[in-house]
DNA sequence: AATGAATGAGAGTTCATTCAT
DNA sequence: AATGAATGAACTCTCATTCAT
């Protein structure tokens, strides 16, 4: 009974939701190539072929915009996590397969920019401060990654002696942006390779004994 | 018998430097907490007690002014690394010390700085590609460094195996900001531990064998 | 059928055209009372009772803004001239006709904004160099006018013991500002009377023998 | 008595006038090569080699500098005009003599100057109307060409149809400016070729008969 | 719902003018 | 008298946001 009418809602709504995606999508490249105040709602609205005032019905403003982005990334990444951190091994596998997950595909980018804007000043007052829900995500991911560790140095994997604190800093500092990429870029390094290498740094550098 | 010729010149030269160091001083700050684009030649000129044309006066523009404080910067970290550098001691013993020496003090926030601004697209292109002489110092730290590592390389202190490429960017990914800002402001834990600490990782990760 | 179509477009066309009108409208006088360098765009959009960003939404910038105003005034005498030389009649009587016409009516004001324009050292780097297609409509002008001259020349109507040039200039210094407006606007003369004893000097000093 | 008092105070007088004839010198300089608004007091400063300050011990404002400027040259243009029109010859005589003058050496580019100004709408309002001392020479200037012109009237030497106010018009419209220097730097004709040509028109034109 | 013209606050920059030295 | 650092009003131009259509 409900179907007649929400159907052409729904097919509505899924349009909506397509365009929407597609301007999350647009404005996610823009941000990667020119930065947040570099880059303008006039330059988006163009390059998805839709006017500026269009953008305004899917996203209150500029900020809320690219919150949603960087909402819709730290989702994705956290839902791979998750599935990750599922299977059966030890702490040590569980952590590479996730710095493999972060260094592969569409990660690379997407990691770097929540990198660089969790270390933007300006922009972590807009973001992570104003949107409580970016930093809900952000925790949560701390959170599975301290968890894994405390794993790992109770099964004697890790080092104990090491403050955890700092073993989740580290790791997360392995996916700091430009200086790796330079790697990749100029110095034909493929993602794997470099996460690899790094891996093997960080974790002979927590290893137990 | 020069003095009263020299004096009121050397005076004012002195005024005017002393102005300028403040300028710098005070714009480094508001670029701390607000970043380069939330950063109004306005407010630094407020801050300071000027008039925003006496800004002018010492800086030719805004790209100018905060080149100079990262030109500073940078060559106050270089200053310190050489003198660093001519120790006699171990390769290691000289890259913990490089590590301490940019956690420490006054550093710690500066490293930050320049660390974000490498990472930033806009900003790199305005200051390291517009201004060579940025570019220079970032590159003959990154040149340090890379020759330290081969030298510990070459005396069978680090894994001959790792890339010194990756080796040097995990090194300076160290120096990453925010994530262990917190650490010491939420932590607790000082500027020396959290390089201790991370050092340890570090360098247990790339010792030979 | 189209027309639903069209009609909305041509309308919002129709009405954009009307306000970049308008706003040449205003410029152009406010240029004529202030001249190039008092006219702010703030006043410009104030008087049209529009923003200062509508302003530049038709033009790019203030150069833009009066460059289109040159070109329209140019355009539209060029146009007249065209019409008044495809008459079959005299060299004379067609230079007559030019020099009516440049005296009567809207133009008497715009030649002395082209004059002046062309006699001002800054603006003319600005806009005759930069702008090709205003120099380009100034050498068409005096192009017409040499190939009058040279005709009547030939027809032995003008002295052809006067250089060429020299007849182009004293002619354009003719419709030179000033000094004859206020001959218009004190002496209570018309414009056409100014134009027909300026004509009779002109003439008579060229005239064969 | 008063000599050893007025001597040292005679001499700093005349240090005084000569530096502020260097900066109207240099004033004028810059002037003609950039205009009124690109000109900088900065600039002309730099130029004569003293402070920005000390050009404002000698003139109150920018607006008198320059006004300054047109007086003094206006001044030279008047002494000289009067000089020749004291000789004995015809009134045409005397009038050639008067144009010659005014093409011939500096005052070619100085008439351009005045010319100009007195064509700026903006400027014409500063300098013309509010230094009442600029209006009068130019005044003067007019009477005195008004009086030769009605002189040659009553002489039979000039055409008694033609309204004078035109003649005068016209007269000074040969001094226009920029036509006509093409015409000496690319033409590659002489300051007094040029007046020569300009005069045969001129006088072919206004003759009786 | 979609548009895009209009807005206006705010940015960086310039420069005539002042005034303490 | 000479200086030039300091001033601040005024300028051009940008862009996130609004709203009539």
């Amino acid at each position: 009974m409900m179907q007649p009418v929400t159907a052409p809602r729904s097919l509505k709504e899924k349009q909506r939701q397509e365009r929407e995606a597609l301007i999350l999508q647009v404005a996610e490249e823009v941000l990667m190539e020119k930065g947040y105040y570099e880059t303008s709602i006039d330059e988006i609205a163009a390059r998805v072929g839709i006017a500026k005032g269009t953008v305004y019905l899917h996203f209150p403003s500029k900020e809320d915009l690219f919150a949603a982005i960087f909402e819709r990334d730290m989702q994705n990444i956290m839902d791979l996590v998750e599935e990750t951190l599922s299977t059966n091994t030890t702490a040590r596998a569980r952590m590479e397969a996730i710095l493999q997950l972060l260094y592969g595909g569409i990660f690379n980018k997407r990691m770097q920019l929540l990198y660089s804007l969790s270390n933007n000043t300006a922009l972590r007052h807009t973001f992570m401060e104003k949107k409580s829900c970016m930093r809900d995500l952000w925790d949560q991911l701390s959170a599975r990654v301290t968890a894994l560790l405390e794993e790992g140095k109770a099964a004697g994997e890790f080092d104990a002696a090491l403050p955890t604190t700092i073993m989740v800093s580290a790791f997360f500092s392995l996916l700091s942006p430009r200086s790796f990429e330079r790697l990749m870029v100029e110095g034909q390094m493929s993602a794997e390779e470099v996460a690899s290498d790094l891996g093997r740094i960080y974790f002979k550098g927590i290893i137990a004994n």
